[in-house]
DNA sequence: TTAGAAACTGAATGAGTACTCAGTCAAAAA
DNA sequence: TTTTTGACTGAGTACTCATTCAGTTTCTAA
């Protein structure tokens, strides 16, 4: 019988700080059993490897990221498929902030790289990503038949919103521009290019 | 006197090649010598330690990538901004494919991380992004001023432009989706963006 | 021709690393 | 109570890797 393990919460807690915090090359197992105060040999009891604590971190991640989209759009009701793109582009960035370690992680470049012969990985990533894009997708379909976006390819339209909303993400994260400041402007960029002309 | 070092290029060469394929810490010293045919002391001549070398690489790409831009605005006319705009997005991308082991290397996160103790290479990011978003930026202030484009605020604007360009590099270079087929939406999606509708 | 400097070598070093394993402990089952 | 089993430990192993350095080769200036 599974006894409870309150030690493996609390080293894939601390798994994913520290990842976001350092990446997975500057993070050892012995800097994880530290931050955990467990014994490095329980972190290898709990997971066969390094790489595979890596991707259970990526693996919550997804679960919770995905629960909390259905929850937004099973609780909200939009006047038009347009206010549902903003409202949607306004959540994200309210998990990216809320979730901003794990978003951190999820930009980092090594996820790719394991993904190239790992296709659990691989999978993980499209999963999160096209649980994203389809919101937005979603948002279109709806406006264009309520006629508040005009009809465009929904799926090419709702990459590039999401290309371009990620990328001020970005942009934050790297600290390069404060993106705070082009939120406007973004939310304004979307509306004309979907917007019906009528 | 100094003399010629063809290997100091040869080693320069080869390191860009396999730091992009396989990444930093994935890439050993050791891999780079035997793939240019050196020893591995001759690296610690040209080269005070590792991180120098993959800096050396980014300074590298800087600067031929700066001067390709300036090419590019000395050899070229523009009917108006807009026109000036979508030559530039093109030569962007042109730019992308000829350079791809770099701009996949510009992708990666670990020169994020040098950057935020590392003065140089905090620079030399910045150097790099702000040669590109410069070039959309013209475009735009020339389209203001022939009124091909409508009165934004440059700066954000093109920002928001350079995020959505480099959001389908990355998406190709990490083959999550087929980006060439976003082209023509691409372009129709800054044109909406910026156009007069006049 | 030769001294000296620059370019180059590769074995040795030592710090760090992921992972193993024999064994301890505590709680549940018998 | 005794036995079993899952949770946990941490010293030990095997290995990788950046960096060093004493020495060799190659070039050039005098």
């Amino acid at each position: 019988m599974q006894r409870s393990s309150p030690k493996k919460d609390a080293i894939l807690r601390e798994a994913t700080k520290l990842f976001s915090e350092n990446g997975y090359w500057d993070t050892s197992i012995s800097d994880i059993a530290h931050a955990t105060g467990v014994a490095e040999g329980t972190i290898f009891y709990h997971f066969h490897s390094k790489e595979e604590l890596f991707l259970a971190v990526l693996q919550k991640f997804k679960t919770e990221l995905i629960s909390s989209f259905h929850q937004f759009l099973d609780t909200h009701e939009f006047a038009d498929g347009l206010e549902m793109l903003e409202a949607s582009i306004t959540f994200y960035l309210q998990q990216t902030r809320k979730m901003e370690e794990r978003f951190l992680l999820l930009h980092r470049h090594h996820y790719y790289q394991i993904a190239e012969d790992n296709q659990k990985c691989w999978h993980h990533l499209e999963d999160i990503y096209s649980s994203l894009i389809s919101i937005f997708e979603q948002a279109i379909i709806k406006g264009q038949k309520d006629c508040s976006i005009k009809p465009v390819s929904t799926k090419n339209k709702a990459l590039l919103i999401f290309t371009l909303v990620d990328g001020l993400v970005r942009l934050n994260t790297y600290k390069l521009y404060r993106a705070d400041e082009l939120y406007n402007d973004l939310i304004e960029s979307c509306r004309s290019m979907l917007q019906s002309t009528t």
